[in-house]
DNA sequence: TTTTGCATTACGGAAAGCCGTAAGAGACTT
DNA sequence: AAGTCTCTTACGGCTTTCCGTAATGCAAAA
């Protein structure tokens, strides 16, 4: 089992609960902050020090405040930890269930487990924990199919980048020149159109208006 | 202090926190549901056995899950609450911030507390605990400018209902077909063409797609 | 090389949306 | 009663979007 461990949430709420789990665990040291900057100060000084920590167990978004953030997500802070202490096991917390960015965070960054904050979420973090320290993943129940190499549903980065600058309020033709001068291609108003008629029907949507909102509701941008 | 409380609130981790700030306030008498249909029910058979509870914490959004709900978010709890017990203190306990669901919980459903999950949340909720059992109310300081009387950012029924219209994909010919059958007026596109312009002046928006990317951001619709 | 298939681009007519102007309707003042 | 102000509606020209058709380019298959 675990020696040493961080958790990075905001909400202390939450913390509280995670660290009831720790405790249930016996894990005796445990560290916990409500910034993604003091996380990563915090596991900066611990391997400094030489009692680096074995187990992050962070949250993905935090709310931002007054304090100005060097980094101000939980995947921000996933990226640079996994990159500069690959030793570090990490444990996403999230109530985020969207598949892409479970996908990202496992086969991406590396992460060694993912937990949906949900009814059942600390028994399942407590699971989490257990198959980590065996050097085993886990994924909660609700996104396991993530890693399932047959899904079609995703959106493509290109059709996601239509969405969003026709979110941002771009005509069609300005998307054209934007990606145009930005080098992604299709960029001729046709392709626009017909990828943008694709999308329509492919998400059952009377037109762009309600293109956008749908994809907005599904939290894909 | 109260002796009686329940605690509805669907992320178990979030949960184990409110509990243990009610065991810090010597509360014996406490119960806790993960789903509104649930926290309904004991609080109606709590009345019918003659002990009914004093006060109750809720969530506002709850996940859905195979569980079919009759209330699924903790509006529509509060609201049928206040109206068959009217004697039920209320404190809502939510990561939501906005400034209009704040005002339409304390001024129209009347509940006693508005608590915002945040880095200091538990002891918000541990001060309004106190502050309603007073026969005060409380509003977390995020969120207390709220009840200021001079907030004229607030965008009318009717906006929002054209906006939520165009969101789901009618044109604004339909919109106006609508608007008339329903007896919503104005209802002649003229009169639409004119307010979705004005709406888009005022959220600065390049076209009706940026409009209602904005305002779904805004989480007005 | 030729063929085939697919993605990209071009174009043009129809529909929807944008915007300015102006006429009608109702309420309130003088 | 006439005038004023505001909200609603109507209309016309212009732009953007929509959608079908067709040409071009490119790469894998034959």
């Amino acid at each position: 089992m675990f020696d040493k461990v961080l958790v990075a949430e905001d909400i202390d709420a939450i913390n509280k609960g995670v660290l009831s789990v720790l405790a249930d665990l016996h894990i005796k040291d445990v560290d916990q902050v409500q910034y993604c900057d003091d996380a990563y100060l915090k596991v900066k000084k611990a391997a400094l020090d030489n009692a680096p920590f074995d187990l992050l167990i962070t949250d993905l978004s935090f709310k931002s405040d007054h304090r100005k953030q060097k980094y101000s997500s939980g995947e921000e802070l996933i990226q640079v930890l996994k990159k500069e202490h690959p030793n570090l096991k990490i444990i996403a917390y999230s109530i985020e269930d969207r598949l892409q960015k479970v996908r990202r965070l496992l086969n991406d960054f590396k992460i060694e487990a993912y937990v949906c904050k949900g009814r059942k979420g600390l028994i399942e973090l407590k699971e989490a924990i257990a198959k980590v320290a065996e050097n085993k993943t886990y994924v909660s129940p609700e996104v396991a199919h993530a890693l399932s190499p047959n899904i079609d549903l995703e959106i493509k980065e290109y059709d996601l980048q239509l969405v969003k600058q026709l979110s941002m309020g771009l005509s069609q033709k300005e998307i054209g020149t934007y990606f145009n001068s930005n080098n992604i291609s299709p960029s001729s108003l046709s392709s626009i159109e017909k990828n943008i008629n694709t999308l329509r029907t492919k998400f059952k949507a009377n037109n762009v208006i309600h293109l956008v909102a749908i994809v907005k509701d599904l939290g894909l941008i």
